[in-house]
RNA sequence: GCGGGGGUCGCCAAGCCUGGUCAACGGCGUGGGGCUUAGGACCCCAUCCCUUAGGGGUUCGUGGGUUCGAAUCCCACCUCCCGCACCA
């Protein structure tokens, strides 16, 4: 970090320049980014996003706004509580990760086995972070999720939301630990990631002889009940007799947990092996009939009931399982043995490509020996894809005959369910393993609380919200439509972790996502809280009912409340000036969830004018190509690019690294080349100043400042609509080009043209690059804080077009000479120009002014036909030329060439390297050896080298 | 599989909505020159192919189509990225 960043980041604070009160009829830019999530580090992803939400910001700022950019740390949530855990497990790699991806000193990890902890750790870092890198934030107004006057707020929130009917209770399948005693997600796993659970069917098998009891078999392809043979336990695994829902159950031991959590009533009446079921007779469902029960060791006691009915010939285990007791390959009784043999493939379903044992085609296809060969798994997965989309029900399928197997599957579930043969298990597909290391299933969750956003109603209002914003870049609009659509009911709270308790239900506490959708509103009046203007006690629901919804009298709040009126009032104000956002920037993952969640509760808690006015969005960060990974340690802390490459470094490469959706890439050599001109900037414009002079406007300074004003305008249209990358790019670098090109054209600079210039470029990069812009201007003896400058107004810069178009040409008969002399190699010492005469330059006028429909071009050509210009050659330029550049060409009226030219022969002369003259077509004085006058034309002057 | 967004001259990346000004902005890299004791930084030139008078050829994921004319519009295909829920 450079030495003067800390200098100007203490000008700032001391100045209290960010700290933003509410003026009353003064316009105002309400800002955010999301508040992060301190499990860890802010990391260059967080600065990206954050740092755009800082330049618009500032721009505001300098526009004459009143700018509130408000923080707050999010620490709702188990992730951080999990990770005190398993730190106090002794895992080593949460241990690793802490102190050598997040770069945490050995002392502090110790104490992180403490949640509050640990969140206070990287809060403390992170801000600091934030600070440093000199974003414009109000601090006043910082916050904490878990901090007791947030959750005042979030009681409200809640039971508001409750009242108006968009908080429903359901039940609903979770994969559970029951451990934590909590549903496990995605991110809280270590082994089955993605893995959802899904509908088993468990179809009944009486069991012949004796009592009354069911074998229950657990299966997705109730439809092939018509080709089983026989019923597969494991020989070794732990079954039961259980009490289910009033029937005896025989299944795994295992099984009865999951029952009993998937709500029924399920109790052990006895236990027994696997072993001891071999050789029973079942009943089965619909057919009827007598199958035997058969030892298998793929059986896995753990999924389902642990009990499986065969269908060797459509599924390649059991047909595998068949053949091993058939050929003496399983250990199994001689009385099971027999049995086995006894029994044949029953084919039900009729395929194009398999034959009548598919089950047989996809083993010998893959050459599988055995039923314990893991290729078998695809082998399954194959063919259930292939029958369940393409298979037909054959003949002895009954009343399903002919049926397409996913029409069967159906209409078979519901006869069982009739007839009461068929129940219903959700299980997971795969094995889920909790973060805490326990084995996971899944648990029909009753009494859960829901945000109702299936609701069509509140989906319509949230429409409406987001068809009334600005949203950035347009080709996220689409993306919060097709979000709205797809959201279901969301689980809003969950039984562990940080966070707020419902208020009207304990139990429960109120899940991440769905505690920060309106905090925003928040901010405005937190600083009365941190500020000990109140107690958080006093923030009863009443209060935020006058604050955000203007309900109830002040008089009577206060008194209820015990709120000085004054405060109150205040308060009320604050939330009244700033309300609603005018911009929000994130992350474009946040679309699917938080941002879409925001314009839900706006819409469903406030008024029209106060919902969202901006949605802004940017890409991820990979860094040197590579997606950011803690675990494979692609990943680098905000802190460390900070101190690597300065505030302003850092800055400049995150705002230059992508604009729209795109995903931007962080490259170390990158950040080295933008830090290296930033710095370059300082002896570029000492120099320049030095090298200047006081003299009189010439075409230079009259093209440089009217470029200028175009300059400008387009940073200023880019930031209005969050394209960072292309305003930076424009104040930066193309204003650089063009005081480059200003420096070498001008014979000796103007000093007030590059005073105004670079003071003007200052502020133009001053939003991105605040320190080095301040430095700058106090370099020039400039005394006032560039922060709080005006913005560039494009009023201060006359458009010229006569100077551009100069500098066009210009430029041009650069080029052209340049082209020209590359191509003929031999050596030449001078260059003559002809600039086309005045009738040429009419003729193309009154020509370019028929393109638009004025004249007649067939007139003009009559008119023009004496003077030797052949038409097509005037017409093929004007092609070559562009539209664009012929409109202003003619829009000019006349255009002296002949001057422009004469007076830049010296440059030309420079540029190119050999002497330059200018002639005239058709004057007297023209000296034109090579006859090459005649072919010069508007904009394009003949050339002759000699 | 479903939803959203992309594929441009070595790399990054503008343009595409509103067809012609596009061999296609800008940055990086590379080559050459200047400055400098040298290096870096900085400044200038060049950087698809061919071309001894400013010209020509072939390009914008692939293949078709519309049009006098397409990187830009339409269709199909290939391919990459993001999201897909009780989790931040």
């Amino acid at each position: 970090m450079a030495q003067y960043e800390k200098y100007w980041l203490k000008v700032w604070n001391d100045k209290r320049i960010f700290e933003s009160e509410a003026v009353p009829g003064r316009k105002k830019a309400f800002v955010t980014f999301p508040f992060p999530y301190m499990n860890g580090p802010l990391h260059i992803g967080h600065c990206f996003t954050a740092t755009r939400v800082d330049i618009y910001a500032r721009f505001k700022r300098m526009q004459g706004y009143n700018v509130l950019f408000p923080w707050a740390w999010h620490w709702t949530g188990e992730s951080i509580p999990g990770m005190s855990y398993r730190l106090s497990l002794g895992d080593e790699g949460v241990r690793k990760a802490f102190l050598e991806i997040d770069g945490v000193p050995e002392s502090e990890v110790e104490r992180f086995v403490d949640p509050e902890y640990l969140a206070s750790y990287y809060t403390r870092v992170s801000r600091e972070a934030v600070k440093d890198t000199g974003f414009s934030v109000d601090w006043r107004r910082e916050f904490r999720t878990v901090d007791p006057a947030f959750k005042k707020f979030i009681d409200w929130q809640y039971l508001r939301l409750r009242e108006l009917g968009y908080v429903v209770q359901g039940t609903h399948p979770v994969v559970w630990c029951p451990h934590d005693e909590s549903p496990t997600g995605d991110h809280d796993r270590m082994e089955g990631e993605g893995v959802s659970p899904e509908e088993f069917n468990l179809l009944k098998f009486e069991v012949e002889g004796g009592k009354k009891r069911w074998l229950v078999a657990g299966t997705l392809r109730p439809e092939t009940i018509f080709g089983a043979t026989n019923v597969w336990v494991h020989p070794e695994g732990k079954y039961v007799e259980a009490n289910v829902d009033g029937e005896a159950w025989v299944v795994s031991q295992s099984a009865v947990t999951k029952l009993s959590e998937q709500l029924h009533d399920a109790k052990i009446t006895d236990e027994f092996k696997g072993s001891d079921l071999v050789g029973l007779k079942v009943k089965a469902p619909i057919t009827g009939k007598s199958l035997p029960v058969l030892p298998a060791t793929f059986v896995d006691t753990e999924i389902v009931t642990g009990v499986v009915y065969s269908v060797p010939a459509h599924a390649p285990y059991d047909y595998m399982g068949l053949l091993d007791l058939q050929e003496g390959r399983a250990k199994a009784p001689p009385a099971a043995v027999l049995l086995a043999k006894e029994l044949k493939p029953i084919s039900l379903i009729s395929i194009k490509g398999y034959s009548d044992i598919p089950a047989e085609d996809e083993v010998k296809k893959r050459g599988i020996k055995d039923s314990n060969d893991p290729k078998l798994e695809d082998a399954t997965a194959e063919l259930y894809k292939a029958e369940f989309h393409r298979g037909v029900m054959k003949e002895n399928t009954d009343r399903f005959k002919g049926m397409k197997v996913s029409d069967a599957k159906e209409k078979v579930i519901e006869e069982m369910k009739r007839k009461n043969l068929l129940s219903i298990m959700q299980e997971l597909p795969e094995r889920v393993v909790c973060k805490c290391g326990t084995r996971c299933y899944v648990k029909i969750l009753e009494n859960q609380w829901f945000l109702n956003y299936s609701d069509p109603a509140w989906k319509e209002l949230t429409k409406t919200v987001i068809r009334a914003a600005n949203v950035y870049p347009e080709q996220s609009l689409e993306w919060y439509f097709s979000t709205i659509d797809w959201l279901r009911n969301w689980p809003c709270a969950r039984k562990s972790g940080m966070g707020t308790k419902l208020p009207w239900d304990k139990e429960w506490i109120v899940e991440t996502l769905s505690d920060s959708t309106i905090y925003m509103a928040f901010y405005t009046i937190c600083q009365f809280v941190n500020g000990e203007k109140l107690q958080f006690g006093q923030l009863l629901p009443e209060v935020f009912d006058y604050l955000l919804m203007g309900k109830g009298s002040d008089a009577h709040v206060s008194k209820l409340s015990g709120i000085e009126m004054k405060v109150l009032k205040a308060m009320r104000n604050e939330f009244l000036y700033w309300y609603p956002v005018d911009m929000r920037n994130s992350a474009k993952e946040l679309i699917p969830n938080h941002l879409t969640f925001y314009a839900f509760h706006h819409a469903a808690l406030f008024e029209q004018k106060h919902w969202p006015r901006g949605f802004s969005v940017n890409g991820m960060i990979q860094i040197e190509g590579q997606k950011m990974s803690k675990s494979r340690n692609v990943f680098i802390t905000w802190r460390h690019a900070l101190e690597q490459y300065g505030a302003d470094g850092l800055r400049a490469t995150l705002a230059l690294a992508a604009d729209g959706m795109d995903d931007a890439d962080w490259k170390a050599k990158n950040a080295e080349d933008i830090s290296s001109k930033i710095d370059s900037l300082f002896p570029f414009i000492e120099k320049g100043l030095a090298n200047s002079t006081e003299r009189e406007k010439e075409l230079s300074d009259r093209w440089l400042l009217s470029v200028v004003h175009g300059r400008i305008d387009v940073v200023t249209k880019s930031l209005e609509e969050m394209k960072i990358r292309k305003a930076l790019s424009v104040a930066l670098l193309d204003v650089w080009n063009d005081i480059r090109w200003y420096l070498r054209r001008a014979e000796k600079p103007r000093y007030e043209t590059l005073k105004m210039v670079f003071e003007t470029w200052i502020r133009l990069v001053a939003p991105f690059i605040p320190f080095t812009s301040e430095e700058l201007n106090s370099k020039m003896g400039n005394k006032g804080l560039i922060t709080t400058a005006d913005w560039p107004s494009v009023v201060d810069f006359p458009l010229d077009e006569a100077a551009e178009v100069s500098e066009l040409l210009v430029a041009k008969v650069i080029e052209d000479a340049r082209n020209l002399l590359k191509i003929i190699k031999e050596q030449k010492k001078r260059l003559t120009i002809y600039v086309s005469s005045d009738v040429a330059s009419e003729y193309f006028r009154e020509l370019a002014k028929s393109e638009k429909g004025g004249s007649d071009r067939g007139e003009v050509i009559r008119k023009f036909a004496s003077s030797g210009i052949k038409p097509e050659r005037v017409i093929k330029l004007q092609y070559e030329l562009g539209e664009e550049l012929v409109r202003r060409i003619s829009a000019l009226g006349r255009f002296d060439e002949f001057a422009v030219l004469s007076s830049a022969a010296p440059f030309l002369s420079n540029e190119i390297g050999i002497e330059v003259r200018v002639f005239k077509a058709g004057d007297k004085k023209t000296e034109d050896p090579a006859n090459k006058a005649k072919d010069a034309l508007p904009f394009k002057p003949s050339f002759y080298l000699e």
